[in-house]
This record gives C-alpha cells, sequence and structure tokens, in this order.
RNA sequence: CGGGGUAUAGCGCAGCCUGGUAGCGCAACUGCUUUGGGAGCAGUGGGUCGGGAGUUCAAAUCUCUCUACCCCGACCA
C-alpha cells in the first residue's frame, strides 16, 4: 500500500477524552473515530488489524470444528420471552420496535437466537455433538461506555455455541474450545491467563475467563506461584487461618473519634495498625439490613458476598438514611458490638483480640475488643479478596495478583436455554432429551485495544507481528530528489508486495522526521529506510519496532533479509 | 441511575470573572527555502462560540432551560 493511497490520519496531540493509552494510540494512530458515546468507526488502518484478529479467530475455530453461522443483529423479543431474559436482562437490553409496534433488540448474545435454530435444525443424537459460531457486531447498552473501543456499547464479538447430549460431550467440547482459546491467543502474540471464573448472569457452571496481561486491566487474578491454580479475585477462596487468637489483655472502652471514619483516619488517630481494626458494612439483605465485617486492612470481594444466603444479590450498599434509620449513627462509626441485625463476619477477623471497632454512636470507637467476653463468636463466612501472599486454595503455594484484561470467557450452559426453549433429541432409545449447551466468547474488537495495552512505548503501537496492520514499512528519504533513490525504493516495493508481503511504502513528499514519527505510532514491526547515503554505500537500512538500533543491509540481500526476519 | 465536570475552527486551548471587532498553537491549502527524527518565512481558507429562551442599545461572556460528551461507582467480551 502506497501512503498517498491511503488514509493515515495521523495526530500529533492526544484527544482530551482519552484516559487509557490503547485509547489514545488508536485515535492518535487514526485506527477509529468516536461517532457517539460508545460507537466507533473503524477507519482503514484499524480494520486491517481487526480483520486479523478476526481471521485467526475463524482458523482456530475451524480448526475445532466449529461451523461458522452469521446470525442477526436484531432480534424478535417472542424468544427473549421465551427464555425469560426480556424481564431479566434490564435496561441493558436495547429494545427498539418496527412499523407495526412489534418488540425486537439489538442482540447483545445469541444463545436465544440459536436454541431457536438448532432446535428446528437438530433431531438426532447422531447430529450432536455440535459447536457453532459467528463474528458479528453486539450491542450491549452499557452504562458508561468507556476507555475507547475497550468497553463499547457496540463491538465485535466471537460467539460460539455448543450442543450436546450429555454432560460428558459437553466437557469434551469445552476442554477443546479451553485449548482452541490458547492456541488463539498464542497466535496472536498476546501474554494472557487462563483462570477459574465467574459464570455471571449467563447462567450455568463452570467458567473460564481468558486474560491478556496489562497492567492497566480492570480485572485482578491471582494465580499460585507453584502449581497451576489462576482465578479471577472475584472466585478465590480464602481459607480460613489457622492461626490461634491471642490472649485477651485488654478491658473493652470507648474512645472518643471525633471525624475519624475510614481505617486509615482511625488507624493514624489511635494509633493502631489497620490489621487491629475491624470495618463494618452494611448492605441490603433478603430480610432487612445485614452487616458484614472485615479486617481493616482487606477489601469486601462483592461477588463472593453477594452469593451469601443472607445477602441479597446483586450486592447493594446500604444508604446512610437507612443506616441512621437502623443504627442510630453515620458510616464510619459502626461495629460489631451489639448491633441489632445479622452480622457476618469475615474469617480474617475471626482470630483477633483486643481489637478497634466502631461504637455505633457518632464520633465514638471501642478498644480492646474480644468475641465471646464482649460479643458473641462470629457467625464466619469468606467475603474478602485475597491478597499476594496468601495461600493457594489448591494447598500449593501461595498466590501472586496480577492485572488482567477479559478478553474470552467460556461457560458451561448446561440446559439454561435449551429447557427454557424446549430444544430437544431424540437420544438412541428414541426418547426426549433436553440438550446440553456450551458458550465460549471472544471480545474481538476488545483484542485490538488489549493488544495495545500490553504492546506499546512513548512513541506509539508495537504490534505482534500477527495483527500488525502492515508488516514493513518502506521509508524513501527525499525520494523526490533523486531519480536513483525512487527506483531502489519501487523496486523493493514490488519484490516484496509480489512475496505476499504487506508493505506500507511511504511516498509522500514528507520529512523524514514525519515518516519515522508516523511509522512507529502506527506500530509497524519491521521499518526499511532507504537514503542517499545508504545507497552510496549499496545498502539500505534496517530496524525492528523494538530495537534499540537499525542496522545496514546489502542491497542485494534486503528482500532475503526480510523473509528471514518474518520467519522468525 | 447517583456524584463531579466540560461544551469556542478538524485537534489542543485562551477569551467569560468585569457584556462592546472571536483569538492562539497544531493540522489543512498556495508559494519559496529546507530535507536522516514531528522545519522556516510569506500568504490563504475554515466559526449558527452545543441547542432554545430570557435580561440588555449590545451576549461566547449574565440568567433559566434542554442536549451531548467526559470522569468516579454497579455491568461485561
Amino acid at each position: 500500500m502506497r501512503v498517498s493511497q491511503f488514509l493515515l490520519s495521523t495526530l500529533k496531540e492526544v484527544p482530551t477524552d482519552a484516559e487509557i493509552i490503547s485509547h489514545q494510540l488508536m485515535l492518535r494512530a487514526g485506527m477509529i473515530r468516536k461517532l457517539a458515546s460508545g460507537l466507533y468507526t473503524w477507519l482503514p488502518l484499524g480494520l486491517r488489524t481487526l480483520q486479523k484478529i478476526e481471521n485467526i479467530v475463524r482458523d482456530e475455530m475451524n480448526k475445532a470444528g466449529a461451523l461458522e453461522v452469521l446470525m442477526p443483529a436484531v432480534q424478535p423479543a417472542e424468544l427473549w420471552q421465551e427464555s425469560g431474559r426480556w424481564e431479566q436482562y434490564g435496561p441493558e437490553l436495547l429494545r427498539i420496535s418496527d412499523r407495526h409496534n412489534r418488540d425486537f433488540c439489538f442482540g447483545p448474545t445469541h444463545e436465544e437466537i440459536i436454541t431457536n435454530l438448532i432446535r428446528n435444525e437438530i433431531r438426532s443424537y447422531k447430529q450432536l455433538p455440535a459447536n457453532f459460531y459467528q463474528i458479528q457486531t453486539k450491542f450491549r447498552d452499557e452504562i458508561r461506555p468507556r476507555f475507547g473501543i475497550m468497553r463499547a456499547r457496540e463491538f465485535l464479538m466471537k460467539d460460539a455455541y455448543s450442543f450436546h447430549l450429555n454432560q460428558e460431550s459437553l466437557q469434551a467440547t469445552y476442554d477443546l474450545m479451553y485449548e482452541t482459546y490458547i492456541s488463539i491467543f498464542n497466535h496472536l502474540g498476546l501474554k494472557f491467563r487462563a483462570v477459574i471464573a465467574d459464570s455471571g448472569n449467563i447462567g450455568g457452571n463452570n467458567s473460564h475467563e481468558f486474560h491478556v496481561l496489562a497492567d492497566s486491566g480492570e480485572d485482578a487474578i491471582a494465580y499460585s506461584t507453584n502449581g497451576d491454580y489462576a482465578a479471577n479475585v472475584e472466585m478465590v477462596a480464602v481459607l480460613p487461618s489457622t492461626e490461634q487468637r491471642p490472649q485477651t489483655t485488654a478491658e473493652m472502652v470507648t474512645v472518643e473519634t471525633p471525624n475519624q471514619h475510614t481505617i486509615e483516619e482511625l488507624s493514624q488517630f489511635l494509633q493502631v495498625a489497620p490489621n487491629q481494626c475491624v470495618k463494618t458494612l452494611i448492605v441490603q439483605g433478603e430480610e432487612g439490613l445485614v452487616a458484614l465485617v472485615l479486617r481493616g486492612d482487606h477489601t469486601l470481594n462483592a461477588i463472593k458476598a453477594a452469593k451469601l444466603p443472607q445477602v441479597s444479590s446483586p450486592l447493594t450498599f446500604a444508604d446512610s438514611d437507612q443506616i441512621k434509620a437502623t443504627i442510630g449513627c453515620d458510616i464510619g462509626s459502626i461495629g460489631p458490638v451489639d448491633l441489632e441485625i445479622p452480622v457476618l463476619v469475615d474469617n480474617g477477623v475471626a482470630n483477633l483480640a483486643d481489637f478497634v471497632c466502631g461504637a455505633n454512636k457518632d464520633g465514638q470507637h471501642l478498644t480492646g475488643v474480644n468475641w465471646k467476653r464482649d460479643l458473641p463468636e462470629p457467625q464466619l463466612v469468606d467475603i474478602r479478596n485475597v491478597e499476594a501472599g496468601d495461600p493457594s486454595p489448591d494447598g500449593d503455594g501461595k498466590l501472586e495478583i496480577a492485572r488482567g484484561i477479559e478478553v474470552g470467557h467460556i461457560f458451561q450452559l448446561g440446559t439454561k436455554y435449551s429447557h427454557a426453549m424446549q430444544a430437544n433429541v431424540l437420544d438412541e432409545n428414541g426418547k426426549n432429551t433436553t440438550m446440553t449447551m456450551g458458550c465460549y466468547g471472544i471480545g474481538v474488537s476488545r483484542l485490538v485495544a488489549a493488544a495495545i495495552e500490553q504492546n506499546h512505548d512513548q512513541r506509539g503501537i508495537i504490534w505482534p507481528q500477527a495483527i500488525a496492520p502492515f508488516t514493513v514499512a518502506l521509508l524513501p528519504m527525499n525520494m523526490h530528489k533523486s531519480q536513483r533513490l525512487r527506483q531502489v525504493a519501487e523496486d523493493i516495493y514490488t519484490k516484496l508486495q509480489a512475496l505476499g508481503i504487506e508493505v506500507l511504502f511511504d511516498d509522500r513528499k514528507e520529512r523524514p522526521g514525519i515518516m519515522f514519527a508516523d511509522s512507529e505510532l502506527i506500530g509497524i514491526p519491521h521499518r526499511l529506510v532507504i537514503g542517499e547515503r545508504g545507497l552510496d554505500k549499496g545498502e539500505v537500512e534496517y530496524k525492528g519496532r523494538r530495537d534499540e538500533k537499525a542496522q545496514p543491509i546489502p542491497l542485494d540481500n534486503v528482500i532475503e533479509f526480510i523473509q528471514d526476519k518474518l520467519k522468525s
């Protein structure tokens, strides 16, 4: 591709509304432009990378025996009513109606559609297992779209759905998809991690997420330093401590703590370590309010807490008026002693003695508090987030925490949809049997942003070769001034093109600095510079995007040199 | 949806407080010079100052209102 024939819309300045690096670089490189909140146009440059990712995903899915289909983006309400999700899904589902006033939605996912298709097409167990996928635009009316393409409302997703006669068959396909995903992310050239995950509201159990590792990732993942264990922090169980509770040494005393609300303030004020303080959070329960008690230095895991039978799901904090009315003080002075509502205590608090907590009176806390003596032995639960250094739940090694961007998620749906929508087949005894289902998603457009988050420097994007929009940047220095230089550049361009290598030939009449800056910003992995100086010596210059320095290459060897580079 | 902000040329911003000719840098266009790391000089084009209403002789500027967008929370590929 000649730059003069391409739309290279690079920006020198960073648009103010781009917060994260991938969003900034995608705008600056001219890959995307925003149309409205959460809606983006893909420019020619961005689309090249998007399509490369798409094709790698497609190849691997095909290799795994999945069949590609393409389902409508607009879906009739009836199917969603049949599965029960028309009511459940909430405002994230974009509901629309046609000219006959019939209800539709813009599909955020396609379980209903594929289940409807397959219940009509597949009648016999002999046709199972079967796995269908599509790469298609989804719409989710996110409360707050942000980070550019990372959390857009309209986005490109690969979604696959498998159908089975029984759990064993589902497990086999699930395992195959797990391996396929590993292969996909390896092909893309990204550092990633597969982790045990919460299955959320899609339903079913047994689920893994795939995270691209990046410091800016929104998710925290915990992995064992020894064994294979890795899980989303949301999911990680914390084992009860085996430590003995220390001896009680202090009397319970009420102390004045005016305007001390947070644990940090309190611990400063009283000169007590945060891990000797206890914080009490008030949330909505199934019957009235419930208190959750954690050690001061621990953080609440909302997913685990919401799974407790006493606690409402999703987790909802009580507002300050409710707390005032029920407990009689403000947030910041609450404690478990003599609390009239149910109290659930995290394992981490069980072995504290002589601890500090709120007195349930504004501006007062209690010190020297002890279980059994000052309040009943606690009802223990597991509601805190794991931290680096906690033991691995599988008993093998300690946990480390890393940040990740969720780019894939695989689920075992079981019969949630097939049962609701009566997707049955005849088994070998001629008996009607509900199919068992799995589903497997990859955020294709999000992967573009995730790849950038993981691979960039001050100058711009550093694409893994497999998904770079172009493989080689060909930069002639002041080509308009030298016929000789032009001939060499055109010759190299033609030869590389003939080999099927994607070359971006900067034939603009621009100064060298601009060409260097643009090719680095858009992240092309390999760069060839042709200058008069080099030609005098029969050389051109090569530099890899991650290389410190450029190196001279004899003109006669350029094509072979590049071919070699692309192999490695 | 709750809390906080922003809206002036394609992009980044000033002007608003204290009402009176709409400005700067980058980008774009033309010419000359320059040419191995985002050039210099000269010139040119581009604005319903987010929309509506009000106050005023006069509104980018003051008041009211609507809208869009951004940031913090819950959701998720």
